[in-house]
DNA sequence: TATGCCGCATTTTTT
DNA sequence: ATGCGGCATA
């Protein structure tokens, strides 16, 4: 029972309710994680349940990371023995599925020895399938298909059971593209990250005695983050749950951000109508920031219709008003934020409790070289993955390879890589060749060089391949008597991987060689791991692999090193700082408006919770920065403030105004630029001019009707086009048109006569 | 087959 | 602005 000391009342009743379907909505910072941790270890310790009956999902390792940690210390607390991770499944979805599905993935007819596929995999993989399937790339992009697909499996729908909604030559060459892509996969033995999940449910639905074995073992699910659950991932948390239906869900809508992966908010808006004897309890009460804080946050979620009721509120200190920073441009918001972060280390707030936020991650760069000129330490979140790099992806497509030799993925990646006169054009054909013979690319050349039982007519670059095929066969053969980390030694040595990337002698090339070493200390870590007392797992390549084909790169990071955090605000869900910098809260960039696509209000709501996020983030000062001006792909234009920004009550508000010498100040301030130029230390002719111009725009009050006259639904009328719709104007001088049937167009002024027809979407 | 240049597209990204 | 990818050239 003393598991049930420092709760609240909200908590403990959640916490300590008995079987049966349970939702908890729980608030940003209402004690979600103790919450979940302590229901497990209630369920443990008070009502006796064997731990390897308990089955937590995350979506994050970290978050997975933190609940084990938690509930093993809880543990020791109580003086309870540990549990072991093989006992008590406290793992991601991604995770967990691999686990079920390395020992049962043979009911579907697919190799346990699997590789899984990450999005770059992925969309080479298709890339690959659209030269077999005959289909141009300019037609449709692969990105395009790769969405698709992704968001059919995400729905949990696969090749067969997907029909197109229409039909026309678009969905026809889709629908050969993702069934040559499935072929592809299955022959390379491969698995994307979509199909972790959906042959997981596939394996439940089709083989019920296996779903019965897996519904006998967890007879409670923990689901974590239940708002970003996509219907995939909520069809199999409803099978395994079964008739007993112990569910425990715990999320919050407000903090709904994935919908663009296919995060399903539905699942937590109609969670009572799925499990119709489900209690709900919700946790209200906020322990991390000032009230100040949580009431300006809940106003401005207020404003959104997709959410149940629920309103935050906090015990804590009224805290001060949150900053609303107005800046000339990019770069003086960019000085403004070191400037402020100058003051709050003055105030004696150290710089790892300092975050900024941003919508975008091309926001970064300027805010990074503004704080490396102040000589102020940061570190970014996310940006380019370590184990996303070209060179460690190469050694990784070797290592793969040799586990995997159907990989054809990696083989196409390493195949000429270091350059070994093996061209795209004779790739393609040696690919086509396989492709007719069924048979994986490696499989091929086993047919062509061991059975000799197929000839390649090849010509010049065959001895080439046959040079490639000994280089993997000698690796495979050293495979099981090295450590992998002396296996990747040896992979670089005997691919001249490493040499080649000696021979060329440049900044890039050594930094490189350096990302390699760094590789090879993960794998001499993960030996360490695995070497460990009490560890359970093997010390093996293929371990190896699995772990870091689903580990993301923020694991990575010391969250306690002393630096300012940069990140988006996606990355930001979990953390929480003293001090929240939030920049760039301008119409069009956040909420993030793309023109292109059509606009629906729930992409405003889903933007509106994405700052709720970044708020609720902050506990001691909140800070808001937005700019007069942007330059955005190279087209400077006037901004307008963020409607985000006027839903927060003024009560809660410090408005601090840019003035005159924001622009100025920040000129003669700017990083890299020359001190003086011309005489005397004023700017050149041109851009004193500028300067000029730009005051002048400053000092009077903008709106887009005095110095545009072209405007977002203004109807207009092309010369080819016909009638259309402006959807926005970019600069001065160039407007994003949507003409219907036409399509959307991107309309220089320069170059286009075009009329002003009035206004309104239909003539 | 490799390299270099030009043109084009450009959000967010737990796994 | 900037990076990446496709195409043209050596």
């Amino acid at each position: 029972m003393q598991v049930l000391s420092h709760l609240n009342p909200q908590q403990l009743e959640a916490v300590s309710c008995g079987d049966g379907p349970i939702l908890i909505l729980a608030g940003a910072g209402s004690g979600k994680t103790r919450v979940l941790t302590h229901r497990i270890v209630h369920l443990i310790c008070d009502r006796q349940i064997n731990p390897a009956n308990l089955f937590a999902v995350t979506f994050t390792n970290k978050a997975a990371a933190e609940m084990r940690e938690r509930v093993s210390s809880l543990l020791s607390k109580l003086k309870m023995p540990s549990v072991r991770n093989d006992e008590l499944w406290i793992a991601t979805f991604h995770s967990a599925c691999v686990r079920i599905l390395r020992s049962e993935i043979h009911h579907l007819g697919y190799n346990p020895s699997f590789t899984i596929y990450d999005d770059s995999d992925q969309l080479s993989v298709i890339k690959a399938a659209m030269k077999h399937a005959n289909v141009n790339e300019s037609a449709m992009s692969p990105k395009s298909i790769q969405g698709k697909i992704n968001k059919i499996k995400n729905d949990g729908e696969t090749c067969e059971t997907y029909s197109p909604s229409f039909s026309g030559p678009y969905e026809d060459a889709f629908m050969k593209v993702f069934l040559r892509y499935t072929d592809a996969l299955k022959l390379s033995s491969a698995l994307d990250f979509g199909d972790l999940i959906l042959l997981t449910l596939k394996l439940f639905q089709q083989h019920p005695e296996v779903l019965k074995r897996y519904q006998e073992r967890f007879q409670y699910v923990m689901v974590d983050e239940y708002q970003d659950t996509n219907r995939c991932q909520y069809l199999l948390m409803k099978l395994l749950a079964g008739e007993r239906g112990n569910v425990c869900a715990v999320g919050d809508e407000d903090q709904s951000i994935y919908g663009w992966r296919g995060a399903d908010i539905t699942n937590i808006l109609n969670f009572e109508k799925d499990f119709p004897s489900a209690r709900i309890f919700k946790l209200e009460e906020n322990y991390r920031s000032t009230k100040n804080i949580i009431e300006a946050a809940s106003h401005v979620i207020s404003y959104n219709t997709e959410r149940r009721d629920k309103r935050l509120w906090t015990q804590n200190a009224e805290g001060e008003k949150i900053d609303v920073v107005e800046c000339y441009d990019e770069h003086d918001e960019a000085h403004k934020l070191v400037n402020e972060i100058g003051n709050q280390m003055a105030a004696g707030i150290s710089l790892n409790q300092m975050a900024v936020f941003y919508r975008t991650n091309a926001q970064s760069r300027l805010l990074e070289d503004m704080l490396r000129s102040k000589g102020l330490t940061y570190q970014i979140y996310g940006g380019l993955k370590f184990y996303a790099r070209l060179e460690v992806k190469d050694a990784l497509a070797y290592l793969r390879l040799l586990v995997n030799p159907d990989d054809d993925a990696s083989f196409r990646r390493v195949v000429n890589v270091p350059t070994r006169g093996i061209g795209a054009v004779s790739l393609e054909k040696f690919s086509r060749r396989a492709y007719e013979q069924g048979v994986s690319l490696y499989a091929m050349l086993n047919l062509a060089f061991k059975e000799l039982s197929v000839e390649l007519g090849l010509g010049r670059s065959e001895k080439n391949f046959r040079a490639f095929y000994d280089l993997i066969e000698s690796l495979k053969e050293q495979k099981n008597q090295l450590l992998p980390s002396d296996l990747l030694n040896v992979v670089l040595e005997e691919s001249h991987y490493r040499q080649s990337l000696m021979d060329e002698l440049t900044a890039e090339s050594q930094s490189r060689l350096e990302n390699l070493m760094e590789l090879k200390q993960s794998l001499v870590e993960y030996e360490l791991r695995c070497g460990a007392e009490g560890s359970d797992r093997p010390m093996t390549l293929e371990g190896f692999l699995e772990e870091i084909a689903l580990v993301s790169d923020s694991d990575r990071l010391d969250p306690n090193a002393p630096a300012v955090k940069l990140m988006t605000i996606h990355m930001a869900k979990g953390l929480e700082f003293d001090v929240v910098n939030l920049v760039g809260l301008e119409e069009e960039l956040f909420p993030n408006i793309r023109p292109w696509e059509p606009e629906q209000p729930s992409d405003i709501e889903e933007e509106r919770r994405l700052f709720y996020v970044g708020m609720t983030r902050a506990r001691q000062k909140l800070l808001i920065y937005h700019a007069k001006n942007r330059t955005v792909f190279g087209n400077s234009s006037f901004r307008v403030m963020s409607r985000f920004v006027d839903e927060i009550p003024v009560a809660y508000r410090n408005e601090k105004k840019a003035d005159y010498f924001s622009r100025r100040r920040h000129y003669l301030d700017r990083p890299g630029l020359p001190q003086s130029k011309g005489l005397g230390g004023r700017p050149e002719g041109d851009d004193f001019s500028q300067l000029r111009q730009g005051d002048e725009d400053f000092n009077q009050v903008m709106s887009e009707e005095e110095d545009n006259p072209w405007r977002r639904g203004m109807r207009v009328t092309h010369p080819t086009f016909g009638v259309g719709v402006i959807r926005s104007c970019l600069g001065q001088d160039k407007l994003m048109v949507d003409f219907g049937a036409n399509g959307m167009k991107k309309i220089s002024l320069k170059f286009v006569q075009i009329q002003k027809t009035g206004y309104g979407a239909q003539p």
